[in-house]
DNA sequence: ACATTACGCAAGTGACTGATTGCATGTCAA
DNA sequence: TTGACATGCAATCAGTCACTTGCGTAATGT
């Protein structure tokens, strides 16, 4: 749960959630080509893969092996709490789900 | 847009939040002893401040000061666009509206 | 007036983050 | 089998972040 707004918290992971909009199914290169030819970002293959890890332990991206390829799925589930949080204030006692630091 | 989701990212900023949509109109005291209350968080008066600052600069929390007092609200209009980005797929030429470092 | 209350400002610190670098593993085609 | 391709793993490093500390300012109460 908490981990889905840290991995919201950076504009590279969130452009990655966009391209996968676009097109599902995509691999780590064309997500990487996809990066740079539509937000001039030229981060390594090995930064991107990082991210993609952190959002895929946050639960909003979704792989499957497929030969020597990953292939790379978007899954907006998590994002649903977010909205149901604050955006549809239900005025009952809210949640004590979370332990911070 | 972009300090929305780093204002997010924060489970105390989170916890803040959650507290203004109990009661509207708190003080900064009363945002510290609510999270101490319901979160059993000591955080001290300058770490809340900073937070609620951050909350303040990303839109989700509009501030009005009344005497010594400032008075604090809870601002969801800024969530919207999370929406309307991921959960609801427009499938239009999606967006370029940021530019990451 | 004077102390108290509520909050602001700013420097310093430890921990975390994002990115790089180098090498390793596994897959496929010729 | 050998080389090219797609990805994984791990250490390192600079920048950022959350928190503390200490002092300052303005409003209120007695």
């Amino acid at each position: 749960m908490a981990d889905v707004f840290k991995a919201l918290a950076d504009p590279t992971r969130r452009a990655i959630l966009d391209g996968l909009t676009e097109n599902e199914e995509q691999t780590l290169f064309e997500i990487c080509s996809r990066l740079y030819a539509k937000h001039q970002l030229s981060s390594s293959r090995q930064a991107i893969s990082q991210h993609v890890d952190v959002l895929e332990e946050a639960g909003l991206v979704e792989t499957s092996r497929r030969g020597r390829y990953k292939i790379h799925r978007i899954n907006t589930a998590p994002l649903q709490p977010i909205v149901d949080r604050w955006l549809i204030p239900t005025h009952t006692t809210p949640p004590d789900q979370e332990e911070p630091r």
